[in-house]
DNA sequence: ATCTTCATGTAAGCAGTTACATGATTAG
DNA sequence: CTAATCATGTAACTGCTTACATGAAGAT
């Protein structure tokens, strides 16, 4: 259901074809969603069936260029909805936390290894998350200047200080993991 | 494919049957991961064709009483290899901080509340979590007791050590999410 | 000319969810 | 005698992954 509500909070900045969405949502600069190609074309159509979004073809001479989607009446109360619904929580599924829950059966320094390449990929997604939330704050970020077009003066600062505090809360999680990884570094050493 | 991995890492603990396997991945103290129990008999069956584990069939009369897998040489071998290798990261997907993007289109007593419960949520699992880690630590789960069986004794504490500490991680991430949480309430407050 | 970007589609398959179904054994 | 627990199964469906496929427009 998520991914209906994603392209329903970035179809609120402005309307998006197929492409951009997909460029948006495979980006290598991560979001807090990511959807491939092959799941957006589909879903996109199945949402206008839904009456959430609407399609606008432009056609170059006789061929479909491009479809761009906007939202509808219908879909901000939809995504309005959502957005004050507290839902149930995902089952608990982490399948590195798993892997390092067997630690024990292999050698110290294999085990290190693991770790080093998830503290490096953890450490990635922080450098990421870090930048995007400064560019919120700054309000630099292509789409956030679209939405705030639609959105009077006086609120700008805290739409923008809300949504740069989501990155925070990415990058302190990924930062506790980061942590939790040195930690457990310094345990597999000792053991030795 | 991180199912099989769970299977194997508990079997490998002692043998047990679909029952009381679906019981430990569906039991409401969470672990790492979970799964129904709709999925947890087709993969054992699909685990023993591929030569993972095997099935010992226990006959009452006529009928078939139970199915008490253990984990196989193939199995071991397998499991290890997985946890000494480093996978690919699993796609960010966070269906909650995407909630959280968009509280500026919504009440801030509305997304108050949807924090509120997160929160809770939250802090449930760290209760979960917090004490499966000192039980651990302790050496006192039913399961980590029958794995110790098959360890030289002067492991005991390294690996009861290791195991709590992926719990200690569990715990941190989970308050690194209630710490944000909180700063999320006092950020929307604010900016009333 | 050829390579990249723009733009949209399909199809097979796996993992996980929800729900239904059956029957034996054990405990109160 | 009845309810809970033990024990195993199936079937439909949704969401996501991997891979293949096509063609126009713009850039070098």
């Amino acid at each position: 259901m998520s991914l209906q509500h994603a392209l329903l909070g970035v179809l609120e900045a402005r309307p998006m074809n197929g492409y951009e969405l997909t460029r948006f949502f495979d980006a290598a600069p991560r979001w807090v969603w990511s959807a491939p190609q092959s799941q957006i074309y589909p879903t996109l159509r199945q949402m206008e069936q839904a009456g959430l979004i609407e399609g606008q073809k432009e056609i170059r001479g006789t061929r479909l260029k491009r479809t761009v989607y906007s939202i509808t009446e219908h879909g901000l109360e939809e995504l309005r909805t959502w957005l004050g619904t507290g839902h149930t929580p995902a089952p608990v599924r982490d399948s590195f936390s798993l892997q390092a829950l067997f630690f024990d059966m292999i050698d110290a320094d294999r085990a290190a290894s693991v770790l080093k390449a998830y503290i490096a990929e953890q450490e990635q997604l922080i450098t990421e998350w870090r930048a995007h939330r400064e560019a919120l704050l700054a309000k630099d970020t292509d789409l956030l200047k679209e939405r705030l077009k639609n959105r009077p003066p006086a609120e700008h600062d805290r739409i923008a200080g809300l949504k740069a505090n989501v990155f925070a809360g990415q990058v302190a999680v990924a930062q506790a993991r980061v942590d939790w990884a040195r930690e457990s570094l310094r345990l597999l050493a000792e053991g030795v």
